[in-house]
DNA sequence: TTTTTAAATGCAACATTGTTGCAATAAGTT
DNA sequence: AACTTATTGCAACAATGTTGCATTTAAAAA
């Protein structure tokens, strides 16, 4: 995804192309799988750490990107429709960590739940798994 | 359970019956499902800050209650084998969030998660979901 | 029961992470 | 090019989590 690809992205949304949410979106892309807030920290360093939080929170809000937790508080971060097979704004997926590579894999869920919870209104899923991806094995 | 039984419990696992440790399982078992980090906290005042976090770690530690997150980074907690329906030490199972009354309710998983990764070795999962649990429907 | 000893606690100080307000800057519009 | 409004960067603050150490407490030994 190029440059000018990501500005009409963000401008569908209402989100003004700036350098930090273009060298952000780049930077998430080329790494190829999800990035927890640290691994971006670190990536867009020297950047504001306010101006990193709110960056993140703006795309995030227009559901550009999605925030998600893997057992420590460091969140971590995928483009939705690159990293997942989707183009929902918001969707439910099994996020796959790999213990050796540390890559995140999407992967859609569709099962009914219900099937476990069951008289339980679901509204939202969010399931976490790690192990060694097929790429390490 | 009582004092007494959580005395030996302790004791099993090499802990100290110390009084933050019976007062902090005696709260969550009262409570009757997972609390927040910040609802223990609310809960234990007026404990030091450091003391609880050390008491739970070393309960965490020798699996006697469990550790996960819920789309924020306030952790929440769980006693194992009072909210879950298991005597492993380390289980998956999936965190139901109820949206109205903020029970978590744990479920056993048992399902084979390698149709969804085909070729992943998985080693652990956790899953949260959360909606409106059946007392609130 | 008293003494011993090792673990756990409480405090202070520090480190890290996340938030708010506001003036300066940059993006998109006219 | 000038205008308008969102976004940025900074400073200050708030909240969350950690470390070292002296004191206290629990459990074991005498």
């Amino acid at each position: 995804m190029n440059s000018n690809q990501l500005k009409k992205l963000l401008h569908e949304r209402s989100l003004k192309a700036t350098s930090a949410r273009i060298e952000l979106l780049t930077k998430m892309h080329e790494f190829g799988s999800a990035m927890s807030h640290t691994a971006i920290q670190e990536a867009m360093e020297p950047i504001d750490r306010v101006t990193l939080y709110r960056t993140l929170e703006s795309l995030r809000e227009k559901g550009i990107i999605h925030k998600t937790f893997q057992g420590n508080n460091d969140a971590f971060y995928a483009i939705c429709g690159i990293n997942c097979d989707t183009e929902a704004q918001t969707h439910e997926h099994i996020h796959f960590v790999c213990n050796l590579c540390s890559s995140i894999t999407c992967v859609e869920l569709d099962e009914n739940f219900n099937n476990y919870l069951p008289k339980h209104q679901i509204e939202k899923v969010s399931i976490h798994i790690s192990g060694i991806c097929n790429m390490c094995a």
